[in-house]
DNA sequence: TTAATTTAGTTGTCACACTAATAATTGCTA
DNA sequence: TAGCAATTATTAGTGTGACAACTAAATTAA
């Protein structure tokens, strides 16, 4: 393998995911969602999923534990979400949508539906499972041990 | 196209592009290079395209101005780059590696290469074909107007 | 049953991304 | 050539990510 051909992927890879934040992030001021990506993506899980723990919630949304503190906050600022006791582990706190956080992922739903798919123009649905294979083997490749 | 299959995909770009930093970073450190994996791409360029300004480094390295300049605040601080003023224009300053900035590139480079590599064990050259392409095509679906 | 360990969540610090605003300079044009 | 627009770099503000350290509660061990 010659490294040196393999050695700008990164970059390629991060500046993708840079795009494709901006771009959702764009579209979402746009139509005034006055919401993050990362802030929806969080809703998104607890609307199919509701209740759950902070731990739960970090483990599903990818992010760690104080990252989701910190978004929570945001969130719970807003009025979409709130914390309650879990029943019987006093470390614990549920999070569970308001009906307000519940009326905001209904509706917003289709339209970042929309918004997702303007990346996948001109690309086949055997591009879309090389994709998931390829960024999923890098995840385990680098998973394991380090 | 069935929109919900795709709507996993951000969350798969996401978290492998943070898991290949996260993983460069962690083994950095713990070669005690002393420099995180966005400065090691700033110097990186400068060292094979030595010198420029910042307008230029931000776009080879598809950063944008804002951050730049701050990673360049960081790079001066350790010794590594400085700027120095531009020929003809006073608006601009010119960018370049100082003695100690070209050693720590080429002390660092071949162990950073092995680093990039591990992400692609399981994976074949026509995997990398796909990675690019289909990365570059998001890339440039989201890159037109907005 | 006390003591040690583990777990859930929070806070602090540093680095980076993005937007908007600003200062200094340059270039265009009327 | 005077005035205005565009360009280069910086600064400020907000949000996020990684890591370490901390508190409080629960679990395990002695």
């Amino acid at each position: 393998m010659q490294k040196e051909k393999f050695s700008q992927y990164s970059f390629i890879l991060d500046r993708t995911a840079r795009k494709v934040k901006q771009y959702a992030q764009v579209s979402f001021a746009q139509r005034d969602f006055d919401i993050t990506i990362d802030q929806w993506s969080i809703i998104k899980i607890l609307f199919q999923e509701n209740p759950m723990t902070h731990k739960e919630l970090a483990e599903l949304s990818g992010k760690d534990q104080p990252t989701l503190t910190r978004i929570m906050d945001i969130l719970i600022k807003k009025g979409l979400v709130r914390r309650v006791e879990h029943p019987t582990d006093r470390r614990a706190l549920q999070l569970q949508l308001t009906d307000e956080g519940k009326i905001k992922v209904d509706n917003l739903s289709p339209l970042v539906a929309e918004v997702r798919m303007k990346a996948w123009e001109n690309l086949s649905e055997e591009d879309f499972e090389h994709f998931v294979r390829i960024l999923n083997t890098i995840y385990s490749n680098l998973e394991k041990e380090n």
